[in-house]
RNA sequence: GUGACUGUGGUGAAGUGGUUAACACGGCGGAUUGUGGUUCCGUUAUGCGUGGGUUCGAUCCCCAUCAGUCACCCCA
């Protein structure tokens, strides 16, 4: 079908453009000011820092990612998130020899082979940032602080902020056995989801929505009840720092990120009105991802931001700008004596940056003040034969009705007079 | 990937197994010569997601397919 996109994906048209440029620029501002800088990479990586990045085992990369072979027979891959190329890029570009922390930012498309549903797209877009090097609480802290409020910027409201930790190779594998022992009896009583998942990551199984797991998962021993000295020191550490931001937050232990490469601070940000795709905000520490991609022992913290849930959310709150086309000035020519003196006015007018157009169909006079009324037209310039003759226009002004026959040269003059104050 | 529901013009939608597919908004044209926002008039789907099938005949029945929505799953 020539008449249809790839399933799963969208197009931004003029009329919806206008927001998402609000949004991305209220997330380039605060990144700015926050002193995150912006990265740009490929959409397509090699495979391999995916399997790698992300974990083998995870479903992502084993139902979702958008991979194939090219011409050269390289398997890559449409990046379904952009944490992994982030931490490419950083060693690849040698940026840790810059500064101590790099701190990053990104805005751009993911790709995901997903069964499409309201929230959940193909090709969706995200806002991330990475905050590479620094492994103090406080980063932490500073990035949840800069997503919340990115939200509050947009004017977003009832968003939930759930934070966990999830613990370290330290103590994360004793947990597992903690819990895989306290399980080990309902195994056989759990779904058949969560029975795969006792193996290969039963905390997961405390994160099922499934009531019958939830019943036998109650009273389980929690990660953060489990957390190596470190580990809990930094998680009280960052609630310290949180608190003191007064910023909100709920305990949730029961948090999981469902990317492997994620240490100590889990958090996600939720607007529950969306339904099922409620998670509009995912993020977590990953100080292992860095080695794991080959590089140094870095800590590392980011999220990522789904601009299509924000939107949703934005719409939902009433918050979208409603679609308008404005044009102030229109220039009426009429006969064809008058397309060329009224398209040389045209382009004076634009060359002074003011916001113009004309039609070029030749329409009635009635038809052309239509098409001014509707955009809003402050002012119109109509150029007839007589006009065409005497380079003179016959300027009108929309709100007060006036109208006076002109010369051209007075009218740029006049319009740049009033379109700039 | 699983299950369920939906699919009529630019939009919101009514509708029926049988000549011309309501209505509203929008768009376009007009209501005496070159003037908008109100009003009035006209016009606007050779077509009912697409492809098959059943039938004398299908937009309305069946199948497939595509797309969307909801839930699961997953996650942003």
């Amino acid at each position: 079908m020539l008449t249809t996109g790839p399933r799963g994906t969208h197009d931004i048209i003029p009329a919806e453009a206008k927001n998402w440029r609000r949004v991305e620029e209220t997330a380039r501002k605060i990144c700015e000011v926050y002193h995150y800088g912006e990265i740009r990479t490929p959409i397509f990586e090699h495979t391999e820092l995916f399997l790698r990045g992300i974990g083998e085992t995870t479903d992502v990369v084993q139902k979702e990612m958008y991979t194939f072979t090219d011409r050269g027979n390289r398997s890559v891959t449409l990046r379904p998130e952009n944490t992994a190329a982030v931490v490419r890029s950083y060693l690849e570009q040698k940026l840790y020899a810059e500064a101590q922390a790099a701190k990053l930012f990104y805005i751009g498309p993911m790709f995901r082979y997903d069964r499409p549903q309201a929230g959940r797209l193909r090709q969706f877009h995200q806002f991330g940032i990475e905050a590479i090097g620094p492994a103090g609480p406080s980063v932490d802290a500073e990035i949840i602080e800069l997503a919340v409020r990115f939200f509050e910027k947009l004017g977003l409201k009832d968003l939930n902020l759930l934070i966990n930790s999830v613990g370290c190779p330290k103590c994360r594998p004793q947990y597992r056995l903690v819990l895989q022992e306290f399980l080990q009896d309902k195994k056989d009583q759990l779904c058949g989801n969560c029975q795969s998942r006792y193996d290969r990551n039963p905390m997961r199984i405390l994160d099922c929505k499934e009531e019958k797991c939830n019943q036998l998962s109650a009273g389980a021993p929690q990660m953060v009840d489990c957390l190596c000295d470190e580990c809990a020191e930094h998680f009280a550490g960052l609630r310290q720092f949180l608190d003191a931001a007064k910023i909100s937050y709920t305990l949730n232990p029961r948090l999981v990120r469902g990317l492997d490469y994620y240490t100590k601070t889990a958090f996600e940000i939720q607007y529950p009105l969306l339904g099922a795709q409620s998670a509009v905000c995912g993020g977590g520490r990953y100080d292992g991802l860095i080695e794991e991609c080959g590089g140094p022992a870095t800590p590392g913290i980011g999220f990522a931001i789904g601009l299509e849930r924000v939107l949703l959310a934005m719409e939902k709150q009433a918050l979208l700008d409603p679609a308008e086309d404005v044009v102030p000035v229109w220039v009426i020519p009429l006969g064809k004596e008058a397309s060329l003196p009224a398209y040389s006015l045209l382009m004076r007018l634009r060359q002074l940056g003011i916001s113009s157009d004309m039609d070029h169909g030749g329409r009635s006079l009635k038809s052309q003040m239509k098409q001014a009324n509707r955009t809003q037209a402050r002012y119109v310039a109509i150029i007839g034969e007589d006009e065409a003759r005497t380079h003179q226009v016959t300027l009108k002004n929309m709100t007060t009705g006036e109208q006076a026959l002109i010369s051209a040269d007075e009218a740029v003059k006049q319009l740049k007079q009033e379109m700039n104050g």
